[in-house]
DNA sequence: AATCTATCCAACCGCAGGTGA
DNA sequence: ATCACCTGCGGTTGGATAGAT
């Protein structure tokens, strides 16, 4: 499996300052403790509530938080990187059907998440769909499409984007994600066996 | 080597819908 | 019917990193 973790801190930086670690709430990066803690808890507890999840854990996380972080990046089902071509074929289809609807694109998707979709979508698609209209402007064929790089417009190029996309995928050049600095969720298991639970998913 | 720019993506926020009191 | 709380979703932000100059 390649679920993992990065080691080094990425997303929203929020200093942990005096006052969070005296009490109250914690934002920014999770760090491996934290991601310990929660695993743990998940696994002798099960999912939801998570509210209850957050207090009765220990972690000074909102329920929020917590539960992102499992979905996201905690979950033993949840695939990183190396998003295949025909993982972006489906992607490409189901949002020009679906449009923006994610969560349910995901659920097409086992063990991609509705975040790493939406990123992917907002990094990659729109920007090869973006720089594909200006091109078509550029050389005169943008009358034929109405070409607009915003989510609205989009749906129907996307429609196009998958017919054309045996093609788009040698250009796309997409994915080829290094895994370095990482550190893999699997790390956590071994202590979590000592703790006493082997119903290891 | 230093600086600038572009890209990636984890994590935040606000809102809406569901549920129970 | 209303209120409060919780959960889930989609949009956005901004720090880290890679690549270009």
């Amino acid at each position: 499996m390649e679920t993992t973790m990065k080691k080094k801190g990425r997303g929203k930086a929020t200093i942990t300052s005096q006052k969070e670690e005296e009490g109250t709430v914690r934002k920014g990066p999770w760090t491996m403790e934290e991601d310990f803690i929660l695993f743990n808890y998940i696994l002798n507890h099960g999912e939801g509530l998570w509210n209850s999840v957050a207090k009765a854990s220990g972690l000074k996380r909102t329920g929020k938080s917590c539960r992102l972080r499992w979905l996201n990046y905690l979950r033993p089902d949840v695939r990183r990187g190396n998003i295949t071509a025909e993982e972006q074929l489906l992607i490409i289809q189901l949002h020009a059907k679906l449009g923006n609807r994610w969560s349910k694109i995901a659920k097409h998707l086992p063990g991609r998440t509705d975040n790493e979709i939406k990123n992917f979508w907002r990094t990659k698609i729109q920007r090869h769909m973006k720089v594909s209209s200006e091109h078509m402007i550029c050389s005169g064929n943008s009358q034929s499409s109405g070409m607009t790089t915003t989510d609205q417009g989009s749906s129907g190029k996307a429609i196009d984007m998958a017919e054309s996309f045996s093609q788009a995928k040698t250009t796309f050049n997409v994915v080829e994600q290094s895994n370095e600095n990482y550190w893999n969720v699997e790390d956590l298991w071994p202590v979590h066996l000592l703790n006493g639970d082997h119903h290891v998913i």
